[in-house]
DNA sequence: GTCTATAATCAGATAGAC
DNA sequence: GTCTATCTGATTATAGAC
């Protein structure tokens, strides 16, 4: 599972092969086989697994702390999981992947409970006016998901001139608080 | 180059068979591959393509109208291109196309124009105080970029609720003024 | 559960006629 | 320049022994 999750998160699903996962891991193919019935299903459980431990970590956070914090947290574990080579890369609109994921009942649970958790979240800090409420909330949440693939993360990781902590804190103020002077 | 610039859109480089390109442009795939020698350079055909229209575009906005104005209408210009799907998706990090194109003179030359014509506009308009100073110059640009290929937009897009430049405009400001409450 | 060996298919690229 | 036919290699998947 780690193995196709680096595998995922370096070259996308389309791109990577049964062979290098076996390779990584150190078994033939074939036995790799006995476990997954396919490439497909090889990946959706690594999907799984990443929706299942960011289900536990926003599942974490405060109950008490302001909802804009939480958003915040959220967003940084994503970034920071992104960076450290650890996030699969969203399977592309014709991916055979999308289909096998969504029929996924356990992957399709757990997006559907972050969404509601953020959501909730989200609709929070617009009522407490800590969140634009120019905004549809549906909007907020695809920028905020849409974080996980955001291609400045590896762009200024590649440049290397910031820390990973200082990419992170970059992004999120250009998310949260946006380009222009204030 | 139209078939091939969409098919880049729609799918991707790795995704995007040659067969298709000759099937939808109708003629032979022997035929294709007298006119290019490879499935890369074909497609790099296409993105030095979309830089040149990048070029003339960028290069048409005024040159007395305020930068922040000019970095607003680049990135409605990109955001448009994509919404219409004729904006090719970048090349993944270990995609054989990324070598041939960073080995391609006209496609850097032109990438290169256009970076130094943006970051131009964006040191003018952190200069005069309408873009925000915190952000390292480099940083501002990625962001610009990478509306290129916001997954937001086709998200909003599938969701079927805004016209297209309802959408820009949203994410536009998303992208500028930020998510929170100003 | 793991292996070697192999089937089956697909996609990039080429040969060579017209 | 275009075609049909084919080559070549990579990749998903399976057979069947241990």
């Amino acid at each position: 599972m780690q193995a196709v999750n680096r595998l995922l998160a370096e070259k996308g699903f389309d791109a990577m092969t049964v062979d290098e996962v076996a390779a990584r891991v150190g078994i033939a193919k074939a036995s790799l086989y006995k476990h997954f019935p396919s490439k497909e299903d090889l990946a959706a459980a690594a999907m799984v697994r990443v929706m299942r431990r960011a289900q536990e970590f926003f599942g974490a956070l405060s109950g008490a702390a302001p909802p804009l914090e939480n958003l915040r947290s959220a967003v940084r574990w994503t970034m920071a999981l992104k960076l450290a080579g650890d996030m699969p890369a969203l399977p592309s609109q014709n991916s055979s992947l999308r289909a096998t994921l969504m029929s996924n009942r356990e992957y399709m649970d757990g997006l559907m409970e972050v969404s509601d958790r953020l959501g909730a979240w989200i609709e929070a800090a617009q009522a407490d006016g800590s969140l634009s409420r120019k905004y549809p909330p549906i909007a907020v949440l695809y920028t905020l998901y849409a974080r996980a693939c955001d291609p400045v993360l590896e762009f200024l990781q590649m440049g290397g001139q910031h820390s990973p902590e200082e990419i992170i804190e970059l992004v999120l103020a250009t998310c949260f608080e946006g380009l222009n002077a204030r």
